[in-house]
DNA sequence: GTTGCCGGGAC
DNA sequence: GTCCCGGCAAC
């Protein structure tokens, strides 16, 4: 559904204008860090309201109300509060592109990099011309407004979910996945349209692409169910891998901002998604060294790596989102379910081994290739975490080894090889380090290795799709329906020849595997 | 075409 | 259970 292209524009990342600190009453430019919700005086009908964390231009960050917020806004036309200058960006060409610039940390941008640097450049226009779109839309239906805004939101959600999904599945065994696998594929299905598909990414669908995409994603992830039942805060979780350099907690903002336009914001609040089908509680936990805060949003977790360890204070700008690099997430399985299999589950990696296992070259799709991409959005404008932040000369590590987790995610079924050692070596050696390929061996997966032998002339990727389609299918058939591979060691036949057919061991006599000579 | 061996039949 | 072979797939 949905892919991560389709993400909605969050608000997270938004410049807005909000009240001078100083109280001199100039508005003062600022991105939106995080949003959160005050239930506290939500006496009238559930209402709620949201303060924003703006980190101002100083370097500080301030909170504000909604209220404030929107009052500082309207300098610059945009009226109404942060969630209305989202939404009503396109009412104002010259905001909406300042929009769009500040946005660099908003979840679409994360994935600019994939884009031609040059593209920023034309994006100006570009978005422009969908903001129109957008607005015609808007002004045809301005009276379904809300739910379009909770569609698009909700297709942020699965576009998160669908992150997760390939992942975990990625991850999974095929035992343990079978039943997943549809969900994943469904997603990764749509999301690999979507990455295709011009129009649904999101640098052209700056907010309404959400919109029209719906349909279709929605259509797959829950046939059944044409209402968008999502809640948001459920799968805020998943938010974390795919917002890529995205302002921290991009999750988190929207909610509020959705609940305030919509009354029936309660339905969304429950805390434990409908759909998630598998019962996990996903934290974030912080990969700095000595660290290993653990905190439930993405927003926190970011936050706290920029101020605690990269010792930023700037505005969000300075945000590349490094962050990603030094927290991973990690899934608690909730459910006690059927522990023989558990350490087959998609959990088991990361929940069960904190310390995610030795490198690997690459992640496993784009998707996970994006939250972790090692250069974030905003790197035309800053320089590489590579050189300038401190991060990336101190903690190293700590990137390594996340970006281990993903890729040993994907790569572990690689493992395959099982018997022939062979193949084996041949498919790692040349690819990987050394420590990569032991550690892929563990699994144990009762592939009998036919798929192994094809790998050796294929490249990483290859490798890593044929592995991808091995998993989806059911473990057994495929085992079943793969041959014993022709063993490469002798047999009776050619040892003895036909002519000594007597000296052949029953086996061969029978036309039966060869219990002689055993590969 | 050769070879290894699965699946299945005959006994 | 043993013995055999048709037939498939890898080579």
């Amino acid at each position: 559904m949905h892919t991560r292209r389709l993400v909605k524009r969050s608000i997270l990342g938004s410049r807005v204008y909000a009240p001078s600190p100083t109280g001199d009453g100039a508005p003062v430019t600022g991105v939106v860090q995080a949003v959160k919700q005050e239930n506290r005086d939500a006496s009238a009908a559930g209402a709620r309201r949201s303060v924003y964390t703006v980190l101002m231009q100083d370097g500080s960050l301030k909170e504000f109300t909604e209220e404030e917020i929107a009052a500082g806004s309207s300098h610059t036309a945009a009226k109404g509060p942060l969630k209305s200058s989202l939404k009503q960006s396109s009412s104002n060409g010259v905001s909406d592109g300042q929009k769009v610039e500040g946005g660099c940390l908003s979840p679409e941008a994360a994935e600019e990099p994939r884009l031609a640097e040059g593209k920023r450049v034309s994006r100006d226009p570009e978005t422009r011309s969908v903001s129109l779109l957008e607005q015609k839309r808007k002004v045809v239906s301005s009276s379904i407004d809300v739910p379009h805004a909770r569609r698009s939101e909700e297709e942020v959600d699965m576009d998160k979910v669908t992150a997760a999904m390939v992942l975990t599945s990625l991850s999974t065994s095929p035992l343990v996945r079978s039943p997943p696998v549809k969900v994943s594929e469904g997603l990764s299905g749509s999301w690999k349209e979507n990455g295709s598909v011009g129009p649904f990414t999101p640098s052209s669908n700056s907010s309404s692409g959400g919109y029209w995409s719906w349909s279709a994603p929605s259509d797959q992830s829950n046939p059944s169910t044409p209402s968008p039942p999502l809640s948001a805060d459920s799968f805020k979780p998943f938010r974390v891998p795919s917002q890529g350099g995205a302002g921290p907690g991009p999750a988190g903002p929207e909610d509020p901002s959705l609940d305030e336009q919509d009354g029936s914001s309660l339905l969304f609040d429950e805390p434990i998604p409908r759909k998630r089908k598998n019962s996990m509680k996903v934290m974030f936990k912080c990969l700095w060294k000595n660290c290993g805060k653990v905190l439930s949003t993405t927003a926190g977790i970011q936050r706290h790596i920029r101020t605690i360890h990269l010792g930023r204070s700037c505005d969000s700008d300075c945000s590349d989102g490094e962050e990603d690099f030094y927290y991973t997430e990690i899934k608690l399985n909730t459910d006690s379910v059927a522990d023989g299999l558990s350490s087959l589950s998609p959990v088991s990696p990361s929940v069960l081994s904190p310390p995610p296992p030795p490198p690997s070259p690459l992640p496993p799709v784009s998707q996970p290739a994006d939250s972790h991409r090692p250069l974030p959005p905003c790197d035309s404008k800053e320089p590489p975490a590579g050189g300038t932040t401190p991060l990336s000369r101190s903690a190293p590590s700590a990137l390594y080894l996340i970006h281990t987790d993903h890729a040993y995610q994907a790569t572990a079924p690689v493992s395959i090889p099982s018997s022939s050692s062979n193949s084996a070596s041949n498919s790692f050696t040349p690819t990987n380090s050394s420590s990569f390929s032991i550690s892929w061996q563990s699994p144990p997966v009762t592939f009998t290795g036919n798929s192994v032998s094809p790998t050796k002339s294929q490249g990483f990727g290859e490798q890593r799709s044929h592995t991808i389609a091995v998993l989806s299918s059911p473990p057994r058939a495929t085992a079943a329906l793969s041959r014993k591979v022709r063993g490469e060691g002798k047999k009776c036949r050619k040892v003895y020849g036909m002519e000594n057919r007597d000296m052949w061991c029953t086996a061969c006599r029978w036309k039966k595997a060869c219990q002689r000579f055993t590969d």
